[in-house]
DNA sequence: TACGAATATATCGGTTTCCGATATATCTGA
DNA sequence: TCAGATATATCGGAAACCGATATATTCGTA
């Protein structure tokens, strides 16, 4: 179980909210879901991440009220802030994986077999 | 220029050691010239990982002096700090030449287009 | 021979990030 | 009734980050 850091974390909860609007908890279990319990990401690296996401602008929010059924109308429910890609938000994350795949890239050129320091034979 | 974080310095380091024995300087050349100036490993960067290396006992280091020519021979020279990868450096690298590709892999399941959340059609 | 640029190693310290622990409250199922 | 899941959020010590700084030698060149 990977903690991921920012820069991963912010990917791939961008990545996630690019299929639609969701939540926090949502948000954790879709992460843990799709990477098939390898990734994690917690309250404490998941919140801070989303507010910093709405203040930059590539999020919008909003509250909703989640009653039990039956409840009293009058009773306070449980709460969701649901979280909705913006076009800012779109457009940052076409950058991340952009980014993600030059440093794939580059990585690569130090991690891969291949020769290096010489020119390649014709 | 992009600064590396440090798992990818450590990645990128042992990478550059694989090839021989080296030492900082010459490694933050060789980083910034195998990823053509788009890496950049800063003193205050290399030297603290270096050490950190070196006490995790990846590498084993050993100074040589670095005599000008026709200098005075009981003059001081230049010094280097030579570092060289280790049998348990290699081993290292190798396995984080894996999690390198298994983060790799997991990633690509958020960024990359393909669906999710339903079965494969057959 | 004077002087700037390159070579070479290394630390300092303020800012940022990280992440386990904690807090709070509601809802579901046994 | 009560444990576990749902749901959001902060706290604070530890670690990482990285520009600035320190120090000294050597090379190229004007």
């Amino acid at each position: 179980m990977l903690n991921l850091k920012q820069d991963h974390s912010t990917l791939v909860v961008l990545s996630v909210l690019a299929d639609g609007p969701s939540y926090g908890y949502a948000i954790s279990k879709a992460i843990a879901s799709r990477s098939e319990g390898h990734f994690q990401l917690t309250p404490s690296g998941m919140y801070p991440l989303l507010t910093k996401l709405e203040k930059q602008g590539l999020v919008t929010t909003s509250w909703e009220e989640v009653k039990a059924e039956g409840a009293d109308p009058d009773a306070n429910g449980r709460k969701r802030k649901w979280y909705t890609l913006s076009a800012k938000g779109h457009k940052q994350l076409a950058r991340h994986i952009e980014a993600h795949r030059q440093m794939q890239a580059l990585i690569d050129v130090f991690v891969s077999p291949a020769e290096h320091g010489g020119a390649t034979p014709t």
